[in-house]
DNA sequence: CGGCCATCCTGCACGC
DNA sequence: TGCGTGCAGGATGGCC
């Protein structure tokens, strides 16, 4: 599925290949990705400026507007032909396309005049420098919420997912269901530095990621090696052989090591 | 405010 | 062999 790197990744890709392309069709087969008769008027001969990242958000800047899209976990968008589950096709005058392809049918692509009003309830870029551990503590201090639920929330923190947030935690010694605010300072010092070197090493394990999604289904690489929780129910931990525990909260499944992570409360 | 639920979809891994 | 069941997941919206 497309985590924060791989769409990182698409868009530098995207960067390369549908900028300065001018959208002359749309179809969309999957309505529901695309609403085709309230996006038409506004995007059909509009020439594609630039194309971004905000969280797991894919902006593709038009002279007006732009169309925002969200892969979810099963989209891809790719200029070449996908045999099946495409959901929205932009034709470009050059006479190359772009295929949303999504075997799920969760993802979603949305014109709108103003990104920000789409985009505008995110947090902050986990990665960007605004992002330092002062203010990471100063966001928990006052958080009385579960500590997973809460790094999932992209109104909290933009653009973790449910793989990363498992991985990190164990990573900062943390129980998943630990209260915010109730997570000493070192843990919250280590805490910030898993989540941003965890999604940093991702990146560039990327290649390989998405090296993988272009042969096919294949998910094996070294992104799924490099995981130390995240399913890996019942195997042993890797700094201490006790069985890896796997639980349901906030309807995610949540993998930790009950002896590594501290249940802060 | 915070937590929990259903919803959207499909393929796949189960168990019998 | 084949069928039914349940699970996976990001984000939203509704409810208590």
């Amino acid at each position: 599925m497309p985590e924060l790197p791989e769409v990182e990744t698409v868009v530098r890709g995207l960067q390369q290949t549908i900028v300065g392309e001018t959208i002359i069709d749309i179809e969309a087969p999957w309505e529901k990705a695309l609403n085709p008769d309230d996006a038409y008027d506004s995007v059909v001969g509009k020439t594609i400026q630039s194309v971004s990242r905000r969280a797991k958000f894919i902006i593709i800047e038009l002279e007006v507007g732009a169309l925002v899209v969200h892969l979810r976990m099963t989209g891809k968008l790719t200029p070449v032909f996908p045999e099946k589950y495409i959901t929205v096709i932009l034709h470009f005058r050059s006479g190359q396309a772009l295929y949303f392809q999504d075997m799920r049918k969760f993802g979603r692509m949305v014109f709108t005049k103003d990104p920000a009003d789409l985009l505008g309830h995110l947090g902050p870029e986990p990665l960007s420098a605004d992002f330092t551990l002062m203010v990471f503590m100063q966001m928990l201090r006052t958080k009385k919420r579960t500590i997973k639920p809460l790094l999932l929330d992209q109104t909290f923190l933009a653009g973790l997912g449910n793989i990363y947030v498992d991985e990190a935690l164990f990573q900062a010694g943390i129980q998943p269901e630990s209260s915010a605010s109730a997570v000493p300072k070192q843990n919250v010092v280590r805490l910030h530095s898993a989540i941003q070197s965890i999604l940093s090493a991702s990146i560039q394990a990327q290649g390989t990621t998405i090296l993988n999604f272009s042969h096919g289904d294949n998910q094996s690489g070294t992104f799924q090696a490099a995981l130390r929780v995240y399913g890996r129910k019942d195997q042993p931990c890797v700094m201490c052989d006790t069985p890896i525990e796997k639980i349901k909260l906030g309807q995610r499944g949540t993998h930790f090591c009950p002896e590594c992570q501290t249940n802060f409360s």
